[in-house]
DNA sequence: TTGTAAGCGTTATCAC
DNA sequence: GTGATAACGCTTACAA
């Protein structure tokens, strides 16, 4: 039932190195004898074995996304299929493979260095950050196995990210621009990196707009409805409540408007709000979300040609790739 | 720098077959020796190559998890995580890896074919049903290769899927029992799979509670927000509004649910509304939605482990497995 | 219980 | 241009 290159060689009365060289399209092979090789080929159906292909190459054509399943609604979640796509959308077309493996088995640890690294199951790496500790990365680098971490990280190695720092800039100054005075900030854990950056983008647009810092207009917490609810309510019936929130994602901005209407506060008119992340809810909020949109499919993109580069040459330099969001204006701000 | 079996047996003063049989734990192999193999092997910190394993044993230890990325929207785009996570977590634990390969490139047609099967790269496939033809099925049985579908299909093969049928007559019949007297059916193509089997589930439970089945209560069109807004602006303007409607997914719900706020129509007094899905939206409404989650994990799960029995042994038959869904009941739909 | 040697299906290095 | 032949790193009869 299988047919391997000896049979081909066999059929066509060549050497498997010929056949073999056909199948590179090796220029030292006449176009007369790859015309006839290829022809057997087809008809015999042969297809070359990958394994064998990638143990004598000593390379598996293959590329690895870690992800860590066990931790929930983690970043990755909810774009998950976008970054797949993008990620495949470069290396499909180079002939690589995607695998996706879970860190998080009761395997002991650096387990999956072991299962793909070690083992020469993969080529390369993505993963982010939350997957990618600082000791991970210094020994891939030791290794010199080529890897792009999806989110900033100190470590060495090259990765992609998208600029949350301008984007909290966009969102607040789209707010400011919009004739709201007064904004605040509601959502993520003090420390939290991706919290630190927006935050920072936001105190920027309030500086570069001459306008106070006030901290009790920011808020930290977990990202969910009900924090966003708590924040909200005490920031409205404050005594010098903010005329408009940034929040940083769509659940604490749920909670916020659950917070306003309970309130009888008006959107926009009465109170502006902007969320980062257009995904899931934004578009279907009552009233529609201003939001930031992240084009995850790009940021899959990326991250598979930065691989592929440093897979076609291991001594490409590092490099680091801020992607823009995109600011998408709907009611919830648009003050008129 | 790399350290293969020949040099494990080098350093141990043993043949490569017997690290080798070392590797697999073979019971024919004194203690001692085993752990003194061992030893070098930590000390060396060796890792067999899984492509010369691969090779030697023919198989992969891959299994490939279908896609087809151009089609946006898709069933499996938000349960995507979830899905890959259910497989994974019983593959992973016995050793196998999980590619996820798009169909979609501009290769020439059965690609993935050559790429994945033929090529011995991957040892069983899982796929949903909009990737796997009727003709596609036909030829991986011809090859006696292992595949799950997920999602029903007619044509030989095990599937998995959610029982679409029984969620129709689950939340059709929850909206009766809230005291609903009448209830439409709204979203899905005509002809639609998925579409068909919930609508049979609604008209089973209309029939069993002994309720006509009134043709004008029923819409069929594209699952979006447009065309659930549309609908029910047709519904409950018409000289008989239905009492409740059955929403094919969140989009529509959400449509229904903005009509129903314009005409002044409330929720769940006047109208109830029961939905598919939980995701991403029915939870977050105004009011909240009842709704009928699938929990796509042990979809994964309930594929994964299928396929793991085939491929243990190829001559388990196929299996046919239908998940229930799970009802929550949220403010749209009771009545009280 | 361990060792020898022949695969597994390619690629790569030389000769010719 | 083409063909032997030795890798690639592991498994598996079969011997010893």
């Amino acid at each position: 039932m299988k047919v391997t290159i000896t049979d081909i060689a066999k059929a066509a009365g060549v050497a498997k190195s010929t056949v073999s060289k056909v199948l590179n399209d090796s220029p030292r092979i006449s176009e007369d004898t790859k015309q006839r090789v290829r022809e057997i080929m087809k008809e015999m159906n042969y297809t070359p074995s990958s394994i064998a292909t990638g143990l004598a190459r000593q390379s598996s054509q293959t590329v690895a996304l870690l992800v860590d399943m066990s931790k929930e609604s983690e970043f990755l979640n909810q774009y998950f299929y976008n970054i797949i796509g993008g990620i495949e959308s470069v290396i499909g077309t180079r002939k690589y493979e995607l695998t996706i493996a879970n860190i998080q088995h009761n395997h002991p640890e650096g387990h999956f260095l072991q299962r793909l690294v070690l083992n020469k199951r993969v080529d390369g790496l993505i993963a982010n950050t939350s997957v990618l500790s600082e000791a991970l990365c210094e020994e891939l680098h030791r290794l010199r196995f080529p890897y792009i971490s999806v989110g900033e990280i100190q470590a060495p190695g090259s990765w992609v990210d998208f600029d949350n720092r301008s984007g909290g800039k966009m969102l607040t100054a789209h707010l400011l621009a919009q004739g709201y005075a007064s904004v605040a900030f509601v959502g993520g854990m003090d420390g939290e990196a991706i919290r630190e950056q927006r935050y920072a983008g936001y105190r920027k647009a309030l500086e570069q707009a001459g306008r106070p810092l006030n901290e009790a207009w920011v808020h930290c917490g977990e990202a969910h409805e009900e924090e966003g609810y708590r924040a909200a309510m005490m920031l409205l019936q404050s005594g010098r409540p903010p005329e408009a929130i940034v929040c940083i994602n769509n659940y604490i901005a749920y909670g916020v408007l659950k917070a306003a209407g309970e309130l009888g506060v008006r959107i926009p008119q009465e109170l502006g709000i902007a969320t980062f992340d257009d995904y899931p809810l934004a578009r279907y909020m009552t009233p529609p979300l201003t939001s930031l949109n992240i084009d995850t499919f790009r940021l899959g993109v990326a991250a598979g040609k930065l691989l592929m580069e440093q897979l076609g040459n291991p001594e490409t330099p590092a490099k680091h790739l801020l992607l823009k969001p995109e600011l998408i204006v709907r009611e919830s701000s648009t003050r008129r």
